[in-house]
Formats: structure tokens, C-alpha cells, sequence
DNA sequence: ACCTGAACACCGTTCAAGT
DNA sequence: ACCTGAACACCGTTCAAGT
């Protein structure tokens, strides 16, 4: 049995999906596919390369169309969009927060919040700031959000009873802030 | 040579800050101790454990006295003493994040900034909101510096220079966020 | 182009036994 | 109380060689 990059990313997701991601190593998938772990070094320089493969596949499928008439919607979009896409799979929000932090894909999410926030009236550095801001808020949300999700699926009893509104609350938050910081800079000059 | 939970943890913030998280491992710290790996389970039950003991001895050894006469300068002392601590040894700020996401130790972090916020006029809902969206982008935005940090400091030219001043930019947007957010839900009741 | 087989240099953890 | 020695069940990665 032959495979191609594509075909190896789409059995990581599935054994991610239904083992998680400590154990979705190199020789538990070489297996998984019926091969050797050596075999997927002709795919994949390395597992982080793998690991960045299967995190932008994660975020491809959970992409959507929609369309804002105000930035800020914008932005709720995209965030929405994001979140969704990491809570489809278990351990998703640990994985895409994981190789964004190696600085090796997941990079199209700063790109398109990036762009919303500059194509607004944003100053360069506060829509940089603005930026990492929402994302660090993201990644952290869900992934906490994710892991009591999944601990309370497991059948763990009397856990802090987490609503998905806090996700809504704390996205307000940073918008307010946003747009606070921005008038004060315009007033400024 | 005998030694007690405190000697190992010291060791450990040795051996982290010279050859960093990924080394730091149970068959490591035990070579550096002279001591078989083994026998470091009879001070900590798993590695996740020492790794907490680890973060706390790292987040004790950063505490500092202030003392602030409005809520939000307090959220910027607290905030700012935990990303120093965290800055303050080799991966420190993976470490902390970490640990935290354990679950395990380095709660008191959340807990001071808690009280900070449940103490001004914040309803409880916000308070809570508000203290995770401040560790996570502490988390976040201080894991980032780091390894930007240590990445041009081990020789790697040409990188963007990240200010410190992007810390409290973001910080205040946060904070303005919450000023907004907290007078909204005044006017509404 | 894709894969095997074998090796290298590691992991965390357990547990009977020693002092 | 603290540690040894040996074992168990794993890792990621490299590389010559095969088809």
C-alpha cells in the first residue's frame, strides 16, 4: 500500500480524533497506516511538519463563507469560525495553539484577523497588538474550554459547569477594548 | 547523598535554565543528582507534580511587595511581577503556562488577580471572565517574547524586534475592555 | 517514488530489594 | 526515609538498502 502526504494527514486526524494527541506519535500512525515509522520520514522532514500538515487540514474543513457589514462582526466571525474548527477534534485546540506557537503554519489565521483589523481605521500597531491579543485570548479559551469538555465527556462528575457564553463574554471584552484604545488614539492626534 | 523535595526542585530550576524544558527530564535531573531516575518518586509521585513544584518555586522567587491604590494598577502589578518571574528563567514562561494548563499548581495566580477584581465593583461573571482573559494573554504573550527572545539571543539575526512596550499595549486593552465592559452592565441594572 | 530493517539515543514509570 | 537495579513499554530520527 502506497500513500501520498494527503492520505497520511487524513489518518492523523483520525487517530487524533479518537486517541488524542499524545498519542498520535510517529510510530503509532506508521502502524495505523501499516507501515513502518521510518516510512513517513519520506513524506515529512519531521513530526512537527506532520503536526502543522494536520493542524491546517483541522482549519481548512472548518472553514465557512459569511460575509460583515462591520469589522468588528468581522472579527467575531473569524473567531467563531476558529474556535469551532479547533473544538471538531479532541485535543484540536491543543494541537493548532501547539504549532502556531512554533511559528510553523496555522499563520493564515493572524493573516485574515490582521487584515480585518487594518482594513478598519486601526493604527498598524495597535491592529498588531489587537491581533495577538485575540488570538492568545482564543487558544487559551478553548483549550481550557476543550479540556474540561472532554474531562466531563469522560464521565468526571461535579466539574465547574463552564457556558459557552464566557467565549462570547470575554471576545466582547477585548472588542470594547479595541475600540476604546482606538478612539483614544485618534483623539490623540 | 541524600535529598529532600526542595534540593530536587533547586536542581530542577538549574538544569531548566541551562539546558531548558525539553531537557529537563526525570533521567536527566537524576544524572545531574547522582541519583538512579527512580528514585526521584520517592519525593514527587509523576513528573507533572515536580513540574508544578517546579513553577511554583519559579512564581515564589518572583513575588514582590507593592501596593496599589485602584484595582487596575493592581492587576498591572500582578501581572507584571508574574511575566518577570516567567521571563526570569530559561523557558519559565512555557513552564508556567503549562503547568497552569494541568490544572495542577500555579493556581494562586488566578486567585490573586480574582481577588483584585472581585474586590473593585465587578459583578462576579465579569470578574471571572476578566481574570481568565488577562492569563491568557499573560500566557501568550509572554511564552512569544520568550522564544523570540531566545531565539535571537542564540545568534538568530533579522528577526522583528518585539518591544516590551507590545506587553502593556495590550494590557491596557484589556483593561479598557473591562472598564467598558463593567460600566454597560452598571447602566443596565 | 515509496518503503523496510536495523540501529541510535533517548523517554516516564514501576517495583522488589537494599541501607 | 531514601535509594538501587532491572525491567516494561514506549519515543523521534537516521540511513543504507530494497522495489
Amino acid at each position: 500500500m502506497r500513500y501520498h502526504r494527503a492520505d497520511i494527514v487524513e489518518r492523523a486526524i483520525a487517530v487524533l480524533d479518537a486517541y488524542g494527541l499524545a498519542d498520535l506519535s510517529m510510530r503509532r500512525l506508521g502502524s495505523e497506516l501499516g507501515v513502518q515509522p521510518s516510512a513517513l520520514y519520506h513524506h515529512f522532514a519531521n513530526k512537527q511538519s506532520l503536526l502543522a500538515a494536520v493542524a491546517d487540514e483541522v482549519l481548512t474543513r472548518g472553514s465557512r463563507d459569511w460575509q460583515a457589514d462591520s469589522w468588528d462582526d468581522a472579527v467575531r466571525y473569524t473567531v467563531r469560525e476558529l474556535r469551532d474548527a479547533m473544538l471538531a477534534y479532541r485535543d484540536g485546540a491543543e494541537l493548532v495553539a501547539t504549532v502556531h506557537a512554533f511559528g510553523l503554519g496555522a499563520g493564515a489565521v493572524d493573516e485574515s484577523l490582521g487584515t480585518i483589523l487594518r482594513e478598519a481605521e486601526l493604527p498598524a500597531e495597535l491592529a498588531q497588538v489587537a491581533t495577538s491579543t485575540l488570538l492568545h485570548f482564543v487558544f487559551g479559551h478553548v483549550t481550557e474550554e476543550q479540556t474540561h469538555l472532554q474531562a466531563s465527556s469522560a464521565g468526571a462528575i461535579g466539574d465547574a459547569p463552564r457556558k459557552s457564553s464566557d467565549f462570547e463574554l470575554g471576545l466582547d471584552l477585548i472588542l470594547d477594548g479595541i475600540r476604546t484604545r482606538a478612539d483614544a488614539t485618534t483623539v490623540a492626534r
